[in-house]
DNA sequence: GCCCACACTTGATCTGGATCAAATCGCGAT
DNA sequence: ATCGCGATTTGATCCAGATCAAGTGTGGGC
């Protein structure tokens, strides 16, 4: 499905990112109210099913967006097919590559979610006024670019139960408050795509999955659904 | 040998940062020569020999550099001593992580190197009072962002040999001024380094190096420089 | 020149994770 | 409930790259 061309045609409600601004999304939060509501007249507020790809790898794209809810990911195909993920993104990071017009990844929605669509023209043009704002996505940039580098050390450095590990104390992480030294969470990626976030193969990710339950470091209540009950133990493993 | 405690007492030239503006280093070229002659009287351009380290990982560095000339790598260590170089720069990139004091990662001098240092409080003040300056800030990260992605693919999902070839091939890429397609260029790495760049043992480097000379893909005039006769032909092979 | 240390190459063997091949497990549709 | 199908797990075997173990340069100090 083709975000960009929804813009205009498809249902929507556009409204003038409220949601965005309660939220502290990356872009929303940097700007005043007379830009927020100009950006607010053009954008779009839109639910993305799981598996709907927002950019196309190679692909120009008129459009940024804030996630609002859910997980993207940004994945890497080769042309024979192999392909990896090289970025998880979760609400309220900015989707895009400013100043580039052609991707060289895609974006894919992991989960269910919903994303508050901009049209490029209109936000570089903000960018460029609003150094708040150009401020706000130079530190999610180094934020990405610290994550992405913490990954290199993963993929090539640490053994499949150490990358697995890894994933699950990565995802443990953002989606709980983590609060107690326990934790419970619905997984936003199949086998698959863990395979493809770790650079193993899905064998590999259920045969260590399955290895780290035995030890009882994790439950697996079904194969989404986990249940870490000392998340100390789970980092440890991570090396 | 601790830069930054050189900034003062240590031998150097404090200059006006002339090179840097004359090769458009990613600071240098973005700020007015009133903020220049200030950065300038704080500043001091610096020699720094093969395998100095310019920032220590997990120290507070309160400094950051511009490259003005040889290769700086940018490495993570793990606790049991199993490491992974996340990056290479090149003249003019800027050194250093904007906005967070605590470095989760180290730059060392991979080549000998001149390096343009400057403080850190004054940079701050001047990204900060400077778009310009922000937004060559914020294209250096997105451009770091985009290769190490690219990193990661390599990491993940190519083989030794297309390991190999890729990074002949950035090498040779960012030595030359790619005018024919062949190229010749020597190594800013050793084995050592070059295997963990590559998530690879030294035997395995060493082996796919001979590989490729057996093919003809390389030539090694000795283990440090290397003649490309066709870049296509290596580029084929990195998949 | 000779020696030594160290970087690199080459060879032999081992092994973690890939590949090939069946089971199971859900789960939505009927 | 039952079927069908994709996702996941589990088992058997294979192999790319790691590990262990010698060599073979090669450059710097004397």
């Amino acid at each position: 499905m083709d975000v960009a061309r929804s813009e205009v045609s498809e249902v929507g409600i556009p409204v003038a990112c409220r949601s965005c601004q309660a939220r502290h999304g990356v872009v929303c939060g940097a700007l005043s109210s007379n830009q927020l509501k100009e950006l607010g007249r053009h954008s779009l507020r839109r639910k993305v099913d799981a598996g709907c790809e927002i950019i196309a790898q190679g692909s120009e794209s008129s459009f940024y967006s804030n996630i609002m809810r859910g997980v993207v990911k940004l994945c890497k195909v080769m042309p024979d097919g192999r392909q990896q993920i090289v970025g998880l993104q979760f609400a309220p990071d900015f989707v895009g590559r400013p100043f580039v017009r052609e991707s060289t990844l895609s974006a894919e929605a992991a989960t269910d979610a919903e994303i508050c669509v901009f049209p490029r023209n209109l936000l570089d043009r903000m960018i460029s006024e609003t150094p708040e704002l150009q401020r706000s996505l130079h530190d999610q940039a180094l934020k990405e670019l610290d994550a992405a580098r913490e990954w290199m050390l993963t993929l090539g450095r640490r053994t499949a139960e150490e990358k697995v590990a890894s994933l699950l104390y990565l995802i443990a992480t953002h989606a709980e408050p983590q609060t107690a030294t326990s934790a419970a969470f619905d997984l936003p990626l199949s086998r698959a795509e863990i395979a493809d976030f770790l650079g193993l193969t899905i064998e590999t990710v259920s045969r260590q999955m399955t290895r780290l339950r035995k030890r009882g470091i994790i439950l697996i209540e079904n194969s989404r659904h986990i249940v870490v009950p000392d998340m100390d133990e789970l980092e440890r493993i991570t090396a």
